[in-house]
RNA sequence: GGCGCCGUAGCCAAGUGGUAAGGCAGAGGACUGCAAAUCCUUUAUCCCCGGUUCGAAUCCGGGCGGCGCCUCCA
């Protein structure tokens, strides 16, 4: 079995094949940094992580771009409305953003550029469509692409420029354009801009949202590349307008796999401020959820799937990780008892590996893949209960735990564990009780333990001790 | 109006032609001094109505319900 994604160009599940043999460049639209990122936005960015950690878990080395959009009609806005600068105001919310990706496990991208850092590349874009005449300066000063001049447009999404509804949605100021259908790729100065502007061979003004993608991307991972991904609200029009743009300056394919997330809904009801069902990262760890927490909740959802959360899906996710860490400690444990044999560690651990890979390798078909981890740490939890793993056994039973972890990303962080000498004397005295048969004293012990925050687990080689 | 997604146990969620994975929660049991952890057993007329088929959660038609996009929203 390969690796098949579904491809939203083709609309259907292919078999992925690299541009460069064991190589992929994966380029992904980043937040617009106007404020905090909000849990939807991060559905996004997991399903992004997960689709690179799998193809690292496949053996295929990653380049992984992301933007950050810091120029645009609401960062303006907002940076005025605040009264400072618009780098001081989205440098802001770039530190949120990356304290945020960090407290979500993401794995950082290779690079995340900015866009007010690529405005030369932007404007050496389109003059290149300028030259070839497939974009033209309307009376607004405004710099549009010719959806008439490009007969290819509507790769992605089938959509009947004629069908459009004008007006609709279109500011009345855009109504220099010479077709509704027209998109802005060099927007010219107006008042509301205040300081921000870029001089440009059509006059002071700023690039247009989806010319930023285009630019970066071919920056740094060339005119064509592998995958491109996105929420599903960013088909159209921006993606499909980066396709044009990109594909008439370069004159080449732009990207071979376009991969798209469904949204995120919140107690079966779109996320909105209004409803009262808005939240932030911040948020969900305000009601003292933890990074890793939410983090499997976002996960566990398949990415073409809409996911509905919730906090109780929170709680949920939190059972099920405690059981993954319990497991994972007993394992240690185990790997310093005596060798009981590797066979049947050793077989039942390739076989979980193959059936999380399969499940993986089939669109990112998370839930069968956690099925197979769960169903992993069943029967690993007999065989330890039996006492038919021990030593080695366990090591490789730990070796392909973490393995599946490194595309999860959801284990305990390791921590030294270190438990306090106090605490330590406590479980000391009640054991010392317990072997009086003193049992009374050893449950106040116990509770006493419980109230600091540590659980004790009796088992046959002795009390374990736990974080509660 | 156009394009598209979805409706599976109390909750979340796979499966897309051969009588239903997994997680959480619940019930019973084993283990334990009691617990905890773990294991075992157990919990579904697959939204409704027709149709195709030897056979449908799975395909087709029609309903009902939820959600998204249609110019800068992941």
């Amino acid at each position: 079995m390969a690796l098949t994604l579904y491809n939203s160009l083709t609309r259907r599940q292919e078999p992925f094949v690299p541009i460069q043999p064991g190589r992929v460049g994966v380029y992904t639209c980043g937040p617009t940094v106007y404020n905090m990122a909000h849990i939807g936005n991060f559905r996004a960015y997991m399903f992004e992580d997960l689709l690179k950690r799998t193809l690292r878990f496949c053996g295929y080395s990653v380049t992984h771009v992301m933007n950050l959009t810091d120029v645009d009609d609401k960062t303006i806005r907002d940076s005025r409305a605040a009264g400072i600068s618009l780098g001081d105001f989205t440098a802001r919310y770039k530190k949120a953003f990356f304290e945020d990706v960090d407290t979500l496990r993401l794995l950082p991208a290779d690079e995340y550029p900015a866009a007010t850092d690529h405005i030369g590349d932007m404007i050496a874009l389109i003059g290149a469509l300028m030259a070839k005449g497939i974009a033209y300066q309307a009376d607004d000063g405004s710099v549009y692409f010719s959806i008439a001049r490009w007969p290819a447009y509507g790769q992605l999404v089938k959509v009947d420029p004629a069908r459009m509804r004008a007006g609709e949605r279109v500011s009345l100021d855009e109504y220099a354009k010479e077709s509704v259908a027209d998109f802005a790729l060099w927007k010219a100065w107006s008042e509301e801009d205040g300081e921000v502007g870029w001089d440009s061979p059509w006059g002071r003004g700023r690039p247009g949202w989806h010319i930023e993608c285009s630019a970066m991307s071919s920056r740094y991972l060339g005119p064509h590349f592998d995958i491109h991904c996105g929420g599903v609200d960013n088909m159209f029009p921006h993606h499909e307008d980066e396709i044009a743009q990109s594909e008439a300056a370069n004159g080449c394919r732009f990207v071979n796999v376009w991969l798209h997330c469904a949204h995120l809904i919140v107690d079966g009801e779109k996320m909105s401020k209004s409803a009262g069902n808005f939240h932030t990262l911040r948020d969900v760890l305000e009601r003292g959820y933890c990074g890793r927490e939410l983090r499997y909740v976002l996960l566990a959802t398949h990415y073409r799937q809409q996911l509905n959360f919730s906090f109780q899906a929170c709680d949920d996710a939190r059972a099920a990780l405690q059981r993954l860490d319990a497991f994972r400690r007993r394992l240690r444990e185990a790997t310093a008892f005596a060798d009981a044999g590797t066979g049947a560690a050793k077989e039942r651990s390739e076989q979980a590996l193959e059936a999380f890979r399969a499940a993986l390798e089939d669109d990112l078909n998370i839930s069968p893949a956690l099925a197979a981890v769960f169903d992993f740490v069943r029967d690993g939890n007999r065989l330890l209960d039996e006492g038919t793993v021990g030593g080695p056994g366990a090591a490789e039973v730990l070796r392909v735990l973490e393995r599946m972890d490194s595309v999860l990303g959801v284990m305990e962080a390791d921590a030294g564990e270190g438990i306090p000498a106090e605490v330590e004397a406590l479980a000391g005295a009640r054991q010392a009780a317990r072997k009086a048969r003193d049992f009374a004293r050893a449950d106040a012990l116990r509770d006493q333990l419980s109230a600091m925050g540590w659980t004790v687990e009796d088992t046959p080689k002795g009390p374990r001790l736990r974080r509660s």
